[in-house]
DNA sequence: GCAGCGCTGGAAAGCGCTTTCCCGCCACGC
DNA sequence: GCGTGGCGGGAAAGCGCTTTCCAGCGCTGC
């Protein structure tokens, strides 16, 4: 086993040119390699299977061919999309994606960073959503300011950091949209289930709804705040039908949330759409097939991803430019008339 | 901007040491480094703010801290699973995942090990399933050769490729578990909505559930084959209602197939479980409250990341590990007596 | 008292590649 | 005929790190 590596001076050598000149025919050079030469090389380098060293080229190049994706957690359907998207851009410009997850640990965001740096990856995308903990933001602005004097450039999803590049998802406009919806069914009485109160994206998606009921002239909404999962929603959900509220209509800041309460619902005999609308936020297609079929704020998730992929991945000019994409307000069985 | 990056070599003359010493002093090496001299490095690293240089470190080491994955795609929950819990090992033990997909095409699956060997990964999880294209099949043999030779460790979920240490769901005991007991239910016509031929998962399902039928003495089921996705669970239930069939029980060899085939069923007014009753197999934590609760047979997904990343991370013997997983037949209420 | 040992520190040789610099060659123009 | 320029090829200097090898030193054991 373990038989050593072909390197570029071995073919060089059984090509019998320099290593130069084989340096120069199997990577993109710009310099010109004789027709007979540059054919030799790369016979022999078939023959051989020779396969560039990744790391060897980094070093010399002072850059690498990776791109790094920062996540909460791949489980999450949300970020998965996300997640493709990005891939599908990176290997499509033969880059290599190095996934980081953080287990919705804000700390992490900054190590991760750190590791990517340390790989000299060539571009980073932040699809963590960004949280109110000064200490975790100051540390991650840190880095972010640090692997971008590298050299690297850094690409947010709905979170705008300062000087890098972002996708922001309508996620104000999208929950203010959507109350108005919910709203001309003829609800008067609303819930909340927001997210973690120090999650920006939650605490976005919930003051555009408060907004759109505003607009709609109906009173604020009862918000029970929990975890952005799946279980948070039931926990809150459960913790709504605890309480004295009478709401017709709850809005989960997120499809999993959603499915998390409407389980709580269901177990406590409230029916959907009949005793309970519901709506909830992303549109995550693996979801859609689910009865009742939920409303909910559609976002291209996939197409986020490759859009922050996009950004971070032509060179662009030297200020952070910010890609704004619409939700879309989707009505399905989930929520009724009232 | 780009102010160059520290290197060690300054961290060295900053302490006042040589290359070597800091070296030693900053990465776990074998060898003693006195206290003062130790801390001094430590402390000048940390006010230079010194970060490896990751590539330069793997080539000098001929071994990188980069760990693959191969996913046909992250999107779908199967995988993402793996994926957490894959992540979750490297991680810890302080290496890097990048991620890579297939897109379903089998030999981008041998392209990306190819990459991951230009980066002298350390190791490599392929999740992507099996298939039986023979010349995609001895392209990706040749590259697990060139990567093991290399140094790297392989691992497989669920494809027993020769030489690799495997993670082994079981397939086809799950699949004549899952059989038997849905004969219990009473059911004695039913139908399968096969994956593709060539997926080795696939046909392993099958055969397992015609196996269990066969025990039960029940006839053969039919079959429809289709895409391993959603959408083609809902076109394989639909060419099945096309069909003069009238089974009375549809087992989908994934949850992700059988959601899309009750979406079929439900858009033809057929009712589950009254009319048909359906089961899937991998029980999807993300799918785990539709309605109604899809029968299913259990797989420790996330587990069987953290398995194959286990071993491939943990050197082990010479040969080749086989860990089996069983499935856990889990009947709920898409599935009813008849 | 001295050979020998264990231990720590440093010099330097790579690791496999890119890229600069130089050289020789040819075509061209005066 | 010779100076110029352009062009293709090669030598070699790194890129930032690890690791081997050697030197020096303080001990121990005889």
């Amino acid at each position: 086993m373990s038989a050593r590596q072909v390197t570029l001076a071995e073919v060089a050598k059984q090509a019998g040119v320099s290593l130069a000149t084989a340096s120069r025919v199997l990577n993109g050079s710009t310099r010109q390699v004789s027709e007979d030469l540059s054919e030799r090389v790369l016979r022999t380098a078939e023959e051989l299977g020779y396969v560039p060293n990744a790391s060897a080229q980094a070093l010399a190049r002072n850059s690498s061919s990776l791109v790094g994706l920062v996540v909460h957690d791949i489980t999450d359907p949300y970020f998965s999309c996300i997640a493709a998207g990005v891939t599908r851009v990176a290997e499509a410009a033969g880059l290599s994606v190095v996934l980081g997850t953080t287990g919705r640990r804000p700390e992490r965001e900054a190590e991760l960073l750190s590791t990517l740096r340390a790989h000299r990856a060539r571009a980073v995308v932040l699809a963590g959503s960004r949280t109110t903990d000064r200490a975790a933001q100051s540390r991650l602005a840190a880095e972010i300011d640090a692997f971008t004097e590298q050299g690297g450039r850094v690409a947010c999803v709905s979170q705008a950091k300062l000087g890098t590049d972002t996708v922001v998802p309508g996620n104000r406009a999208g929950g203010r949209a959507l109350a108005r919806a919910l709203a001309e069914l003829g609800h008067k009485k609303f819930a909340v289930l927001g997210g973690p109160t120090e999650l920006v994206v939650a605490r976005d998606r919930l003051a555009g709804f408060k907004a759109g009921l505003a607009d709609a002239g109906i009173a604020p909404p009862t918000v029970i705040n929990g975890a952005f999962t799946r279980d948070g929603g039931y926990a809150a959900a459960m913790e709504l039908l605890g309480s004295k509220s009478r709401s017709t209509c709850v809005f989960a800041v997120t499809d999993v949330m959603a499915m998390g309460a409407m389980a709580a619902l269901r177990e406590r005999g409230v029916r959907i759409p009949e005793d309970i609308s519901i709506a909830g936020f992303d549109d995550i297609p693996t979801l859609r097939d689910t009865v009742p079929a939920l409303s909910t704020v559609r976002l291209p998730l996939e197409e986020m991803g490759e859009i922050a992929a996009g950004l971070v991945l032509d060179a662009g000019g030297d200020e952070a430019r910010t890609v704004r994409v619409a939700g879309e307000v989707v009505l399905r069985a989930s929520t009724a008339h009232n």
